[in-house]
DNA sequence: CCTCCAAAAAATGTGCACATTATGCACCGC
DNA sequence: GCGGTGCATAATGTGCACATTTTTTGGAGG
């Protein structure tokens, strides 16, 4: 008798173990380069290889890994040029926002806007690192959600966090990354209705960033150790037979 | 003695499906809200389930279907307001575009641009109605590109994609997309390196085409004819037991 | 010592059998 | 007649057993 506990739909169990990889991309804890095998992650995880297998082609259909045709998945290793693009590709999209956001800026905006000012200001005199990147990021999202699409900000998610895992990579100390004044000249310009301004200080903004990326190669890595990475993880599932400490 | 030929390693195969689907899709052959279910598709293309499976998901994970768990896939019925969203998404990606543009536009990129504009008005001044909205989105494209960003052509290949779906739902008559005209007078702001110009001609041009929306509701359709749909494709696999005409 | 090649080992890809969930339908009570 | 209920049927989800491909290993030859 059998008692394997087979076609168990556990939809949750998709989710927690493509969130759980997701996390740990977005926050840089893989390295760049590393090879996510599917054997290894369905023992650490505690379910089924197939499963495992679905959440990395998923994660490799939103261009978060890499697959390579019986290869398996990477993290991929963008190249300093890769990350130029996106930062452009950010710019760009940023400078149309705010064409579309001079038209119907209103005092209740500004008045958000102000305030985050005020939070992230906060965060660098007080020399949190952390919530200076957190706010930093959050305020370029403030601005596309201003827009209210939806379509908008998916694309602009979506490039953020392709970025966050890059400056990972590739800002050694990954200081502050957007000085603040520069967030506010952007409110300023805006606050004005001078698009041409606006568009000119974002543009600055991100040149500045994207001027301050250095080249890390020695970052060989290959964290070697995925258990220890998804640890904090609880098993989902017990795994039936044997792989346990 | 089975001679099934399983685990034959065919990329090729799950290529050739997927874009036989995203064409059919493309060009509205596929009615909004129809049900693709697995077994059928199986059947038509002559592969096995779990290769149809596979396609589907991935086309969902694009958002190109919509997945609903334990009851299969279907082909996205937008609302007005999702199309809105897209065409707004578009404008405000363009109006980047051309905020860069305007710093970078040379007369090799402007005799391209006024090359395209007279292939659409030949299209239009012979009536050719495919050609004319085909060149119409390739105008955008062309915009784009010249920016040299893969990310940002990528994402607007997505946006187009995306509404040329939506227009077969909501044009009626699908008459010229773009006025030709109003290509050229962005292409003029952009000889003049005005910005502002060249953002308001190009929302204008939206807008106007945004206008056209008609809501045409009366297309219960449900194309039952799945097969028909896809028989230009030759089946890829001969299927081993009975199933052929 | 290095290079090249073959065989073993490991990892990925796929068809299939079956579990699970949804759907259609006849039946029954009201 | 009508709405809900239970069963039969169809469709989707999943584990597993392999096939195929890639990578590693281990020598033999130069």
């Amino acid at each position: 008798m059998r008692v394997q506990r087979i076609g168990k739909a556990n939809p949750a169990e998709d989710e927690a173990v493509y969130q759980a990889i997701l996390r740990a991309l977005l926050e840089g804890k893989l390295k760049a380069g590393t090879k996510l095998a599917e054997t290894p992650l369905a023992a650490i995880f505690g379910v089924s290889r197939e499963r495992i297998r679905k959440v990395l082609h998923r994660l490799g259909a939103e261009r978060r890994l890499e697959m390579i045709p019986n290869r398996g998945a990477r993290v991929p290793r963008p190249t300093l040029d890769d990350i130029r693009r996106v930062y452009e590709a950010h710019r760009v999209l940023e400078a149309g926002v705010l064409s579309q956001l001079v038209l119907r800026v209103d005092e209740v905006l500004l008045a958000q806007l102000d305030t985050h000012l005020e939070e992230e200001r906060a965060a660098a005199r007080r020399g949190d690192r952390a919530a200076s990147v957190r706010l930093s990021g959050a305020f370029h999202v403030h601005l596309v959600e201003a827009l209210g699409n939806p379509e908008l900000s998916r694309i602009l998610a979506d490039l953020l966090s392709r970025s966050s895992v890059m400056v990972s990579v590739y800002e050694p100390a990954a200081q502050s990354i957007c000085a603040v004044d520069e967030h506010g000249a952007i409110v300023a310009a805006l606050r004005d209705r001078d698009l041409m301004r606006a568009i000119a200080v974002s543009r600055e903004h991100f040149l500045h960033v994207e001027g301050r990326l250095r080249l890390d190669e020695a970052a060989a890595s290959e964290s070697e150790d995925l258990a220890a990475i998804f640890t904090p993880v609880k098993p989902l599932r017990r795994k039936p037979r044997s792989a346990q400490s």
